[in-house]
RNA sequence: GCCCCGAUAGCUCAAUGGAUAGAGCAUCUGCCUUCUAAGCAGAGGGUUGCAGGUUCGAGUCCUGCUCGGGGUACCA
């Protein structure tokens, strides 16, 4: 609708021989009294033509053609807002858009079917995910889903490292474990792994080959087992979030096609590095990234992160997708603008790439903060937050809070309170329709039947009408910022003005017609909150 | 020191530069004979951290502070 009245307004611009070649800002107004949607185009105008706002708004709206069953009227506010009055016709059709699209409603071509890869998690298996892990694996999940709606073909990216000198201490833990299983009094260090699970990797290792490999702390067993106990952890943890990966990518593999020797010797072709003492330094200040950064250590004869992360982020490119996503939490935030200047240094364009950086997670139990380390033993895994809380509140409580802001969780709040929690509000308006209809098939309804869409105009319908035509606007803004925390904005308002319309208008009722486009407009609701949960990757249940 | 993020109701957070700053939780008051009360209605609660600036108009943009978080490694 918001698309439709931008054109009007850029036609009477070019009757009034107005150029303007910005977007016509048109808002949902937030007060009644101000109509449905809002224009600030007069006052953006006034200084440039050197005329009242007000006068222009009036000149803009002489030029809208009559049409009665779209536009009711239109109002010029002080100090030039220019105020729409919708028609309820022209929100009854909605319902037809809405029931004709059905799963598919709300979704848009912006993609066109380019590629698009979005890369997150990518923790190094040395441990169980953490919940701060988690909301990086939510919000990864949600950004690839909403770019699938919006027409994008997207792969979902987990890059890892297994051959660092933490897989080194992470094998030296579970072989301290093994032995202490065998008897010996070894202990942990603070530098070691402390957690439950090196135990059990231990224990497994004892079980299968008993004291086979005493005294061979640096056997392969030690640093493999837990690697693949681990990636098994992480990969069924994330299942259960319903995330899957479709593509693993090894930082060893780009030593193994020698993609890091061929970096740094094209990035020294084109005289972006220099010797210093000893170490091979990257110029990323004359490509626009602050200080310059070591990529080749002296002390020992290996890289820095840095440049298998630009040979990595080369290999994004040269794999042809269209769009980069990159997912980074909050500590990672400095290392990003290597890679995009090591990239221009390599002669790439690095527009396709969108960096999303996100705030840490602060985790509370009853007000007193929990350190989430991997190292330490004491800290809450993403898995027990999925066991206390479940798939649907976990996936909605780090979406529901925007990525730049800090996310207070708090596990005694999330717990006790669950059955209060804003993600069953959602789910209960949902399970309500569903009931609805399920009524309706009882009474002989058929879903076939369309009812008389012009019985819908009271306020609460015409309410939630205006609510549905919204999701589209929303689906498309969260598409351009890659920021998911309006949908669930979003949701929240519809399930609320349903449940309002719920509490004042009977859908199936006597009156056989008004029911009909009663029970038009609930599919309608349900549709919309289907696949808006859906994009979320939260279930919509039919019973509660 | 420098860089990034934040600061909005008692708490957790919303608000593409728009009009009288909104939700949830918590606290009070009402509403189930009716398609699901996991719901609805109502009340109280604010100098948007501080000080300037930009303009028709600032929670939003700019500058300088204060406080909190994270960076600033030849760790990732």
């Amino acid at each position: 609708m918001i698309e439709y009245l931008q054109k009007l307004i850029s036609q009477a611009l070019t009757d009034l021989k107005i150029e303007y070649d910005d977007e016509i800002v048109l808002e949902r107004a937030r007060r009644p009294e101000h109509g449905h949607f809002t224009a600030n185009i007069a006052l953006v105008l006034s200084s440039r033509l050197r005329k009242p706002p007000l006068r222009i708004a009036t000149e803009i709206r002489d030029l809208f053609p009559e049409q009665p069953d779209l536009i009711e009227k239109i109002e010029i506010a002080p100090p030039g807002f220019i105020n729409f009055f919708i028609a309820p016709a022209a929100f009854q059709k909605i319902v037809t858009q809405v029931l004709a699209k059905g799963d598919n409603f709300g979704r848009n071509d912006i993609g066109r079917g380019r590629k698009a890869q979005v890369e997150f998690v990518s923790a190094n298996p040395t441990g169980p995910l953490t919940v701060g892990h988690g909301r990086q694996a939510v919000l990864g999940d949600t950004v690839a889903r909403i770019l699938e709606w919006n027409g994008y073909v997207v792969d979902r990216e987990y890059y890892y490292n297994d051959a660092g000198r933490q897989m080194r201490i992470l094998g030296q833990s579970v072989y301290i474990r093994y032995r202490q299983l065998l008897g010996y009094d070894d202990e942990l260090t603070k530098e070691h792994y402390q957690g439950e699970y090196i135990r059990e990797i231990a224990r497994s290792i004892l079980d299968q080959h008993g004291d086979k490999y005493d005294g061979q702390s640096d056997h392969a067993i030690f640093r493999q087992s837990a690697e693949e106990a681990v990636f098994t952890d992480i990969r069924d943890t994330l299942a259960e979030l319903d995330i899957v990966f479709n593509s693993y990518y090894n930082e060893k593999s780009l030593y193994e096609d020698g993609l890091i020797d061929d970096v740094l010797k094209r990035l020294a072709e084109r005289g972006a590095t220099y010797e210093k003492e000893g170490a091979i330094w990257f110029r990323a200040g004359k490509y626009g990234a602050g200080d310059d950064r070591v990529l080749w250590k002296s002390v020992v004869d290996e890289a820095t992160y840095r440049l298998p992360d630009i040979a990595y982020h080369e290999t994004k490119i040269k794999r042809g997708y269209d769009l980069i996503v990159d997912i980074f939490g909050a500590d990672h935030h400095a290392t990003y603008p290597d890679v995009l200047a090591g990239l221009q240094a390599l002669g790439y364009e690095t527009d396709r790439i969108r960096v999303l950086i996100h705030q840490f997670v602060t985790l509370t139990r009853g007000g007193e903060k929990i350190k989430m380390s991997t190292r330490q033993a004491n800290y809450v895994t993403l898995r027990e937050l999925i066991e206390e809380v479940g798939k649907n509140v976990v996936r909605y409580f780090f979406i529901m809070r925007g990525m730049t802001s800090h996310l207070n969780f708090d596990l005694a709040l999330a717990k006790t309170e669950s059955d209060e929690n804003p993600v069953f509000y959602l789910q209960y308006a949902h399970a309500r329709i569903c009931s609805i209809l399920r009524n309706a098939v009882a009474k002989g309804f058929n879903d076939d039947q369309r009812g008389d869409l012009s019985l819908l105009a009271e306020e609460e319908t015409l309410a939630l009408l205006s609510t549905l035509d919204e999701f589209s606007e929303v689906c498309r803004n969260c598409s351009e910022t890659l920021e998911p925390q309006p949908l669930t904005s979003f949701l929240h308002k519809l399930a609320a003005t349903f449940h309002k319309f719920y509490t004042v208008h009977r859908v199936i009722s006597k009156d056989r017609e008004l029911s009909k486009a009663r029970l038009d407009l609930v599919r309608a609701v349900r549709f919309v909150l289907a696949n808006g949960l859906n994009l979320l990757g939260i279930s919509a249940p039919e019973r509660m």
